[in-house]
DNA sequence: GTCTATAGAATGATAGAC
DNA sequence: GTCTATCATTCTATAGAC
């Protein structure tokens, strides 16, 4: 079971302390090699030259380091969400978010495609509420407030070729400039924005 | 380790018993629901009604299973591989594998993404002769002989968009005719066979 | 924050009877 | 082809000392 969550329903609210961000750190590295079934507490201690309990003194159980390492991703688009939803324009809002999104998944590649594709972790996204409604707010600033099927089916390919490419191992080899600018224009095809 | 390839080089030489069949049937929608590693002997007997000395009987190891659930799955598109390079138009040969692939992935949702994503399954397609040489040609007829980087990006973004879709929370609720008409166009652009 | 030590369950895998 | 029984290992998790 994860800690309460705070009455506003932000993520990341909770301050995480050094070692915590560390062995966070490593659980993402580990998450996105093995999966998250595949990692266990001694792999991640390990790694940080500690033992088990260390680690345990700090996360209670495997859900909690899930989502607590999920938080921290996820929570790294909430400004560009927040300016996205300021936004007047919805074109320039999307823009805006799309940038910043098709970024964060270029820089942390593997960390952005297992937080997708993770059985585990898609589970916990569909089952924790802070994340489905964070995810939403996402997905509505993306394709506005048409929720239709045609709609969210736009969603789900743009967020699949963005998760999916940036791990793929014949892509493994461009740089990141390239990767960004192919999936900028090819997310702006897929939303309409441009030819 | 895998019993011994056959001198082809071929997938799915090995006839599969019923029994095998079964146990390949029930690992693959329990890989696609825990992943490879979230899946034990003990599930797979419990789903089948019989014990874990069962299908040990059948497959020795879980690699073996693993490796053999994706012979099987890969090897569906085998006749749609070898007619495309039997094709002397490389569009028409292009049109037929796209055809061949987006429908293989829109009616074996789970199974498609699973094959594309599973770290587990992932390191046996970089691992295993067989996989890479049938996966290097499945991209040699989708993009010809053009084995440049830029090409190479396109075949990425198309089977990440391909397999990832069809999972997608959010394309859940789409019949599959929509579903492989949207993904067949969406993959015609990508390879830059039509606006 | 980290350690040793341990409990209890589950895992991959094998031997041998039917 | 399926069973019971077993083994060594690993796993999640806890207790208590430093």
């Amino acid at each position: 079971m994860a800690s309460p969550e705070p009455s506003t329903g932000e993520l990341g609210e909770t301050p995480l302390s050094a070692t915590q961000d560390r062995i966070l750190s490593a659980a993402l590295e580990l998450f996105g090699e093995h999966g998250v079934n595949g990692t266990s507490y001694q792999m991640v201690a390990d790694t940080l030259g500690v033992t088990k309990a260390a680690i345990y003194h700090q996360f209670k159980t495997k859900d909690d380091i899930v989502i607590a390492v999920t938080e921290r991703e996820l929570s790294k688009l909430g400004d560009a969400l927040a300016a996205a939803e300021a936004e007047k324009s919805h074109t320039k809002a999307r823009e805006l978010l799309l940038n910043a999104v098709v970024d964060h998944a270029v820089e942390h590649r593997r960390a952005a495609s297992t937080l997708q594709f993770d059985p585990v972790i898609v589970r916990l996204l569909a089952a924790h509420k802070p994340f489905q409604l964070f995810v939403e707010r996402l997905y509505r600033a993306l394709i506005g407030d048409d929720t239709g099927p045609e709609a969210r089916l736009d969603v789900a390919i743009l967020s699949s070729t963005i998760g999916g490419t940036v791990v793929h191992p014949l892509a493994a080899d461009i740089d990141e400039e390239t990767l960004r600018a192919r999936l900028l224009h090819t997310a702006r095809r897929i939303l309409g924005l441009s030819g």
